[in-house]
DNA sequence: TTGTAGGCGTTATCAA
DNA sequence: TTGATAACGCCTACAA
């Protein structure tokens, strides 16, 4: 009833073969006749041999070492994103997987190439990146997957590229997502929303305002679009303008960052007026408390957390190369006030008994 | 630059002492003089010691067995966490990990106890089971727990247990969530919600109803709560009799199950009548189906893949008695038609390369 | 209170 | 084409 899975070594006796024979046959190096191999496959199935990684990490003393690579500046978000990798990473020490953080220049290729190929050249095992849409990035990931490093594309995809996998939602479905809610909170009667975006040509803010068009047509109508670059004080002078020149706004879809101004923006509303309903993306320190006090209704959230997780996982199995990873996209997950996760903690490490 | 990680060897070395007594210090077991425990520790800390648990876990044969007890019967939402629990099952037994599913009959409480009192005879690590809110279900845990057995309660709480852990939503919160998205789909304007349960004496659904109604009053009063009993037939006869009475239900809300019954009725709605905004629970074929036809507006998850991963997290960590669980709330999250995940395949597993 | 050494299942090297 | 065997880092029985 109890017995130990079976080894290697059960599997060689009972194939009649050394346990030498039974390792080439199961890790395919070759050179072993077909009718050994077949008598050893036959074996395998027969007892359910399944290798034992513990054991096959601890003969090679594998030591996976893993990069992420984060654009720099105040951004809230990648802050999150950076806490959760080093998180992770302490976590991951123990089953010998070294992953390391490092931050580039933001929306600078140049800066970006020579830093993975730095890596490179350190032979790190893989690397996940904020991906960007330029030739330089597509030709530096081509390069490191030619030179056998797994590469991630994270947050943002690198479209031509061949990279690994993309961890992340996709923007189109985000923006459907905002505007299919938009639309139920109109409850069928018109409206008109406001976007504010980074910048038009950002692939993602792109994606995300064409999203929400598709969806909310033709009975909401859409306003010109601000371009925040996803700057505070732009986001804040643009909306403020906006809803001025605009009263018939009934909803704001902010797709970017700089929300600090918008969150302003409606601070200094009038109490007596209804105030648009709101939509933006992230949950971070600034938004949650905006939805927190009723400033805000919505976040659209593309929960960090998971794509850390994925990404990790995903590199694990790269490195080990083992079949195609999975790569469902993300599904953004909508916040109101009622469903907020927990205020993340800074997490301290305990030391693990026995 | 690319030194190994230090090991338990190096730290005894360091120290001074024997590759036993390091290991009689890192692992507490006692019998160590204080001089040498300081000394040893601060061989640890000097070198950065980390226990290599692939090692740890080959050398002791290590196998870990895990049970998840789920109820019987045909609903849709546990056939689908069984099938995740199975995939999950596969993937690990290449870590030596041992998981079975098994059954018991719903709502059962004798055949519950039967049921854990059995796998702990047969000497399981751990257990994860659905909970019931019942005196026979908690001394069982009680005692599969003073039989050092690891028990956590999943979908549905156990109230005065003490399992190690819940994985779960909570339940008030998703009710407040589905309350706050329905205020915002009246937009201001007054309404009447319908809602659906299994039993009002079912703590869960009970606990639905009450974040529900804690949201969403004064502005939208709730209709008499429908019984259905989790059975498709009760809730459209319920569901039909209730509308065809009330004419000014502007909202359904689902906290339980049997929904093909009231997606049957939604069908059958004359298509000249504006139909109510509907939200229902668990994401599943019919109810996936149902919100891509745009017969329901909002499905609320609990995201059973997330659950089954922590559990198993959460099994292996109290296995090797780690330190406490985290212990979160699983976020409810909230599927529209935009954000739909891909269609759960039926995964086939590979033979891992290598 | 401290130390020695065999074994866990794999990988990889060397020899036949 | 096949076989034998020394690591890998940790745990533990046993000895001192």
């Amino acid at each position: 009833m109890h017995d130990r899975p079976p080894t290697l070594a059960d599997v060689a006796q009972r194939a009649g073969v050394s346990y030498a024979t039974a390792d080439r046959v199961v890790n395919g190096r070759g050179g072993v006749s077909d009718k050994t191999v077949r008598s050893v496959h036959a074996a395998v199935s027969a007892l359910g041999y399944v290798r034992n990684v513990a054991a096959a990490n601890l003969s090679q003393q594998r030591v996976y070492r893993f990069v992420a690579v984060l654009p720099d500046g105040s951004n809230a978000f990648f802050a999150r994103m950076r806490a959760l990798f080093e998180a992770a990473a302490t976590r991951m020490i123990a089953d010998r997987v070294n992953l390391s953080v490092e931050t580039v220049a933001a929306f600078d290729p140049a800066a970006l190439r020579e830093r993975l190929e730095t890596l490179a050249k350190q032979g790190v095992d893989g690397i996940a990146v904020v991906g960007s849409d330029d030739a330089s990035t597509i030709n530096t990931i081509a390069a490191l997957r030619d030179s056998g490093i797994a590469v991630m594309t994270l947050v943002s995809e690198v479209p031509g590229s061949d990279r690994a996998a993309y961890v992340g939602i996709d923007n189109t479905v985000a923006g459907g997502t905002v505007g299919r809610l938009l639309v139920l909170a109109h409850g069928g009667r018109s409206g008109r929303i406001l976007p504010v975006v980074g910048a038009l040509t950002a692939r993602d803010h792109a994606d995300r305002l064409q999203g929400l068009r598709e969806v909310v047509a033709p009975e909401i109508t859409i306003a010109p679009v601000i371009e925040g670059r996803d700057r505070q004080d732009l986001v804040e002078a643009g909306v403020t303008q906006a809803l001025r020149a605009d009263p018939s706004i009934t909803a704001i879809y902010s797709a970017g960052a700089g929300n600090v101004g918008l969150i302003r923006v409606l601070q200094a509303l009038p109490a007596t007026t209804r105030r648009p309903i709101v939509v933006l993306h992230e949950l971070v320190a600034h938004s949650r408390r905006a939805l927190e006090a009723g400033l805000i209704d919505i976040i659209i959230d593309q929960r960090p957390e998971e794509e850390v997780a994925r990404v990790i996982d995903g590199l694990r199995l790269l490195a080990d190369r083992r079949a195609p990873i999975l790569t469902d996209p993300i599904v953004p997950t909508i916040y109101v006030r009622e469903n907020l996760p927990p205020e993340p903690q800074i997490t301290i490490t305990g030391n693990p008994q026995r």
